[in-house]
DNA sequence: CCCTGATTCGC
DNA sequence: GCGAATCAGG
């Protein structure tokens, strides 16, 4: 691929919104992060701030002296955008708080692994891609725990995803 | 291991 | 100028 000033404009314009480079690479097409991080240099871009964890991912801070609300409320600061180019609607600012409680949930009698709630770039070959929440919504991420070989999910999704009918009917 | 940006250097 | 390889860090 070619740089054309139509992408070079494109990488500007998300690099200033500050898309990590991989994010912008998936964008352009063509290119890898690399390619788009020699690039930012060459055209003499501001840097990020510091090196290392993405300014998206800014977690909402917590104070330690903070007390934990019996009924987590987890009030949220976020806003999607969807972009015109494409359906792709992306996380401009994340900003939830964490209910880093407890390990494990018990809903309807079956014990609920807590979800690690990533995000959809933060998806890999071996997280558990099981959604939770409404995609429309700002609090919508993915369980994001281990998941064994090739397996799309965790070990506990696979059996919600794979499960029998008779054992289906059980469960209601 | 996943990810991030920064730098180097052969092409 | 380009970007893969590498480095340094979370």
């Amino acid at each position: 691929m070619n740089w054309t000033d139509e992408r070079v404009e494109k990488l500007k314009k998300l690099w200033a919104e500050g898309l990590s480079a991989s994010q912008i690479a998936a964008q352009l097409g063509g290119v890898s992060r690399n390619a788009v991080i020699g690039k930012v240099h060459r055209l003499s871009l501001p840097g990020r701030a510091k090196a290392g964890g993405s300014p998206t991912a800014t977690r909402a801070k917590r104070p330690a002296t903070a007390p934990r609300p019996t009924n987590f409320a987890p009030r949220v600061a976020t806003r999607t955008v969807a972009r015109p180019t494409g359906a792709v609607v992306t996380k401009e600012e994340v900003a939830f708080e964490y209910d880093e409680q407890p390990v494990t949930r018990t809903v309807a009698n079956v014990v609920v692994p807590m979800s690690r709630r990533l995000e959809l770039t933060q998806l890999t070959e071996r997280t558990c891609k099981w959604p939770n929440g409404d995609p429309l919504k700002d609090d919508f991420h993915f369980c994001g725990n281990e998941s064994p070989d090739n397996s799309p999910y965790c070990t506990y999704h696979q059996r919600l995803a794979y499960q029998p009918s008779a054992e289906r009917r059980r469960a209601r």
